[in-house]
DNA sequence: TTAAATCATTACAATATGGTAACATAAAAA
DNA sequence: TTTTTATGTTACCATATTGTAATGATTTAA
C-alpha cells in the first residue's frame, strides 16, 4: 500500500518540484496552494504524512497545524520553510510538527527524513471505498460527494456499499436483499426500488450526474 | 513513568552539559563515554531514545547504531554530532537513526526533537489524551472540559476514553460493552444508551455543545 | 402502435430506534 | 449500621426510518 502525502505550499514550481520527487520515490502526493480544503481532505482521505510551507497566503502554516491537532488530527507534519531562527524551529515544534526543514533544502535529506518518521507513525488504516466523486468511510460511518458530506441512513449505507463493492455487476434485487437486508424472503423486490431511489435522491438531489442506472430486468449497478 | 536517554558522547563536558538539561526536562539519564557496554545496558535497561555522537573512540557512532539495527534494536535514535555535510546526514539517515542534530546546537531545539520522537515512538503511556476541549488526564483519572474540571465516575471515563482513542469511527453499542463493560452478552444495548446520556449531562450540562452524536442504527461518535 | 411488463415517485402507515426519567440494586462511604 | 453514590433495567414517548401500496412514467416486444 503507497503511503499517501500532502503537501501545502504556496509556490507553484516548489510543490510541483516536490511532488515529483515524492512521486518517483513511490508517494502518492496531493498538493495544495493554501490551507483552504485540506481539513475537508485529512477527513476524506488517508493520509500519512503533512509537508507545510509557514509562509502560506491566509494563514500561518505552524498555527494552521496547531488548530489541526486540537481537532484531533495525528498525523505526522513536517514543516519545510524560510523560517529559520531558534524562535522560529522552536515555535513550530510547539505547534505539534515531528520535524523541520529550513529552506533552502537538500532534498536527499527530506526524502529521508521523511522517510524515517513513516516508520515511525503507526499505520492508521481507515478503511475508505471509492467510487468517483463518491468517497465512504467504513469507520466514521459518512459518505462525502465530491467533498461535501451527505447524511445516510444504515440502510442506505449498507447499500451504497454493497453497491462500491461490486462496481462491476449489475445486482439483482434478490442478491441485494440477501446482502443489505440479510434475507431474500421476507422483503418485496419493489422495496429495493424504493431503497435505491431514496439513495439516489440523497447521493445527487437535481439529478445531474448518473451514479445508479438501472438495468431493465436485471437489477441496480453503478455506471 | 519517566522516560529514559541514553547518551554516547566522549567529550565529558558536553555529556554533562546534555545530561543536566535533559534531567531538567524529566527524563532520566544515562551517559557513556564510548560504546563498550552500551548494548548490554539496551538488552537489561528499558531505554526509550539514544543520543549518539558519530566521532567516537574506537567505533564510528552511525556504525555502531547500523549494527544495533542489524541485531533488532529498534529504539529512536539522534545522532548529535560536528558531521555536518550533506553527504554525512544521508549516511546517517541511511544508517537508521530518527533525526540528525549538527553541532553545534541549540539546546532548546535538541529537547523540542527529543520530545517530538518520543511521542511519536514511547506513545501515551502515561499522557493525556484530548479531543476539542476535553482533556483526559489517564494518570490522574480526571477530566477537564476548557479547563474546568468535571469529575466522572470510572465507567463514565472508559467511556470517554474508548470514544477520544477512536474519535474518527463510530462505535457499536456491541463494541462499547466489549470494551468499557469488558462483556457484551452479559449487558444490554440499552445500557449504552444510558450511560451515554449521563456523560453528556455531565460534560455538557446545557447542551450548548454537541461532543457526542449518535448515529442511527449504528452506534455513538464524537462529532 | 399498443399492451404488458417493469420501474420511478409519492404518500402513508408500521416499525425500529433512541432519549429520558423513574426505579431497583449494588457498591462505597460515612 | 445508615447514607450516599454508582449503575443496570424498565417504561414511556418522540422521532427517524423504512416497507408497502397506489399512481404515473418508461421500456419492451408483439
Amino acid at each position: 500500500m503507497k503511503k499517501t502525502i500532502l503537501i501545502i505550499e504556496d509556490e507553484e514550481d516548489l510543490l510541483e518540484l516536490l511532488e515529483y520527487n515524492l512521486q518517483k520515490e513511490g508517494y502518492e502526493t496531493l498538493g495544495f496552494l493554501n490551507t483552504k480544503n485540506v481539513e475537508k481532505c485529512l477527513q476524506e482521505e488517508s493520509i500519512d504524512l503533512l509537508i507545510v510551507d509557514r509562509n502560506l497566503p491566509g494563514m500561518e502554516g505552524s498555527e494552521f497545524v496547531q488548530t489541526l491537532r486540537q481537532k484531533g488530527f495525528s498525523q505526522a507534519v513536517i514543516f519545510v520553510t524560510a523560517k529559520n531562527s531558534d524562535t522560529h524551529v522552536e515555535e513550530g515544534f510547539l505547534r505539534g510538527c515531528d520535524d523541520y526543514v529550513t529552506k533552502p533544502y537538500n532534498m536527499k535529506e527530506l526524502l529521508l527524513r521523511i522517510k524515517a518518521i513513516l516508520a515511525r507513525t503507526a499505520p492508521q488504516s481507515n478503511s475508505k471505498l471509492s467510487y468517483r466523486d463518491l468517497v465512504l468511510d467504513l469507520e466514521a460511518h459518512t459518505l462525502h460527494v465530491n467533498t461535501k458530506e451527505v447524511e445516510l441512513t444504515k440502510l442506505e449505507f449498507d447499500l451504497l456499499r454493497t453497491l462500491i463493492e461490486n462496481k462491476h455487476s449489475v445486482l439483482s434485487r434478490e442478491f441485494l436483499l440477501e446482502h443489505v437486508w440479510k434475507s431474500d424472503d421476507f422483503f418485496q423486490d419493489k422495496t429495493v426500488n424504493v431503497a435505491i431511489n431514496r439513495l439516489k435522491a440523497k447521493i445527487d438531489p437535481i439529478r445531474e450526474k448518473e451514479y445508479i442506472k438501472s438495468v431493465w430486468g436485471v437489477g441496480y449497478s453503478l455506471c
